[in-house]
DNA sequence: TCCTATAGGCGTACAACATACGCTAACACG
DNA sequence: CGTGTTAGCGTATGTTGTACGCCTATAGGA
């Protein structure tokens, strides 16, 4: 009976991230997604109640990319670690939404269906019970905090380069491994830290 | 010759931190900053340039009050995990600032120090060279993580009670998972996905 | 003792922001 | 062809970070 709507959440969300993509976090502004979707500034307020419920729609976007079907891998280690590479990639397409990721709790059906599906894999391999619990929860904790990391930390890129022109004598340690580091590549660091926290997951 | 400063930047960080810590991170404003500091609002650039730094002497505050001497412990793998954990008390002593810890890049003395002392332990524990960067890096992106998640995340105290509410048709592990992780302290969850990770350091 | 250079303190001003309110017009259904 | 509902939006308000320029407190030299 009513007018229709004209505009999906998707929509607006990708509206938003391509803001975001585009000119950097800072510039997501309601006028701003509202111009980039050719309304007036005040029509946003029909789909969105908040700013807040907006940079959430543009997380769940970013985190709905994330293909949840079990990989088909030998170990369940390899399939594990797919599954968490499998985010770190999607969110790597959108570095810019990093720092939205985490403000924005996560109970996006995107994420259930990974939980699902990372703890079916934990599962398969005998872990279950409370040890599943902390596994889950470990995976979920080095994910994040390597993402971050990567993208605004002071180990990688940029901050690696700093450290290894710090005063040697101050923090001889430091400055020995961040020159050590730069031999590392990002993606390696990644995948390896990721290597020790699945062996110690062993029985 | 010139008029004395009234302020150091510890004083500047400490105001900000007492209107985080009293009325949350969103009231972090120049002018609330300069009303705990009973002064006008723009006198407050006269000790910073900026709100961005602003913020970052908050972090350096909080951080510094980590205790970076070597702690006194029989294994390796326990004085690594004290470390690991002074760190998550001092951001865990003021929650509200947690959103800024990432932000920031932390290239503070406080850091530094905290990262020569793992590196020894490290060092002394016989992991070096490469292993040694994943190593650190690992124990960061974990710390960082678990951080961020018992804060904002959707695994600890409410998210937790939400998703134990599920639908259990759809998401039957998950579902089952959070039952399971209720019984579980937050202290406990830390600890041991800690401990996994360590395990996972072994030769 | 007074003078002067320097920098601290702050009032005012402005642009950008999120958002409340209320109007008008478009649409679907009878 | 009405009529009710809602989309779209213009206007207005309060808050934010911060540039600018004034006044004044202070320390060192005269």
């Amino acid at each position: 009976m009513p007018r229709p709507r004209s505009l999906t959440e998707t929509q607006i969300a990708a509206a938003a991230l391509a803001v975001i993509d585009r000119d950097g976090l800072a510039a997501l502004t309601m006028r701003a997604v509202a111009k980039e979707l050719g309304m007036g500034t005040m029509s946003l307020y029909r789909y969105v109640d908040d700013r807040e419920q907006l940079e959430g729609l543009v997380v769940d976007l970013v985190l709905g990319a994330v293909d949840t079907a079990p990989p088909t891998g030998s170990s369940w280690r390899e399939r594990v670690a797919t599954m968490v590479e499998r985010v770190r990639d999607a969110v790597g397409a959108h570095p810019n939404v990093v720092p939205l990721t985490l403000t924005h709790r996560q109970g996006s059906p995107s994420s259930l269906r990974w939980g699902e599906t990372v703890l079916g894999i934990l599962t398969e391999a005998g872990i279950v019970g409370e040890r599943r619990v902390v596994a889950l929860r470990s995976l979920v904790g080095y994910l994040v905090g390597a993402i971050q990391l990567e993208h605004l930390g002071p180990l990688s890129g940029e901050g690696t380069r700093t450290m290894a022109t710090l005063p040697s004598t101050d923090f001889p340690l430091m400055a020995e491994t961040a020159q050590q580091a730069a031999r590392v590549t990002v993606d390696e660091e990644f995948r390896l830290g990721l290597a020790v926290l699945l062996n110690g997951l062993a029985p």
